[in-house]
DNA sequence: TTATCGATTTGATATATGTCAAAATACGTG
DNA sequence: CACGTATTTTGACATATATCAAATCGATAA
């Protein structure tokens, strides 16, 4: 993919709290995430807002927003963080060159349309404690993928945040976290959290 | 899109209860939807089902197994229907040599996660009755978009599956429908419904 | 037509999660 | 470093939806 390196057109900083884009904002690129952690979410007309998603080192964000021209949704920062900006015409074009980097742009839209399956899978049939192993699970992994620490990492979000996006009230959120912790499961202080048993964890999911 | 009709493979037929695909195929096409009505579905291990989506004419459908090369959900006939089949690698191969037609499948793709963030929302911060309405407007603008009536018309699936895709009980829906038609909104008979007061539904959603 | 079986409706009750409120804790700013 | 503010935790209580059960309805096949 050193084509790419063709592609990127500008790195850019942003720090916590920032918006990459918001909805509404006409499209131009995608970006990939080059450090940090971001947020995206879907304002409701009457205020309510849902998360839809974590985005962190290595993820694509904006592929929402080939569809109508226009991004649909919000990306905020959660901590600071660097992305680059990769425009989606020259991207095509490229993609209209190299049959594999065609794919490769199909996989990632593909990977996002299966992810988005398992978050309805997850608001749609889990009680609220597999919503939020589930989202312990999922970091973990992700974070593994990535040659950290599967049991021992940060929080970039807050409780609100975690809710929304599961689905939940913060109060829930804050309840089987200390749920969790009384049974040995995780342990947890306030965005630092610890995975102390991994399979106990994963059987929440499967059956019980 | 004339170009599409050397693309396409073949058309099948499909009566009730066949299934188009099933979770876990390997990933040769996507289907294109010419009659009938389609219902996807993921299946968790410990047996619980998620409907992910009803689909019905003009709608393309397999785009979740570009991820992996195999399909991650099911995707069942409600009723006897018609599909083409398009095998995604010569739709790839089209899409190279044309810049209309690969900015349409990434339209098409981008439409179907833009979909599922909706669904998120729906199923993260939606009471069951604000979902059931979100669910018959929805059904109600693509029959209008298909120029068949906006008010008046037939649901292909099951109580059950309605409740599946909306993360709600059977038993909720069946309420549900009652209250919406005792408040004069709708008029359902089993499979059969109208919508009486279409403004009326649309309130439902904006504020209260 | 009638019998049968699955789907739907409705009722009574249970329960998970939401709501409201207060206290405790962490964090940013001057 | 200390103050003020925002976030988190915890408790008491409310409520929407689930669960369980029975009755009804509708479609299919003999």
């Amino acid at each position: 993919m050193n084509q790419l390196d063709a592609l990127i057109h500008a790195k850019h900083s942003y720090t916590r709290g920032d918006y990459l884009y918001r909805s509404g904002d006409k499209f131009e690129s995608l970006y990939a995430i080059h450090s940090g952690f971001f947020k995206t979410q879907v304002l409701h007309e009457d205020g309510r807002e849902q998360v839809t998603g974590f985005q962190m080192i290595g993820e694509i964000i904006g592929l929402d927003a080939i569809s109508t021209d226009h991004h649909t949704c919000d990306a905020v920062a959660l901590e600071d963080s660097e992305v680059c900006e990769l425009p989606f015409g020259k991207l095509e074009a490229l993609s209209r060159e190299s049959p594999t980097l065609q794919r490769h742009l199909h996989k990632i839209m593909s990977r996002e349309i299966v992810r988005d399956q398992g978050i309805m899978l997850l608001l749609g049939s889990m009680r609220a404690e597999e919503r939020l192993v589930a989202f312990l699970l999922n970091l973990s992994q992700r974070f593994a993928a990535r040659g950290m620490s599967p049991t021992d990492f940060q929080l970039r979000m807050s409780r609100q945040e975690i809710g929304s996006y599961l689905g939940l009230k913060l109060e829930t959120i804050s309840r089987t976290f200390s749920l969790l912790q009384q049974r040995g499961l995780i342990q947890i202080q306030i965005k630092s959290i610890e995975i102390l048993d991994l399979p106990g964890l994963q059987s929440c999911l499967k059956g019980a």
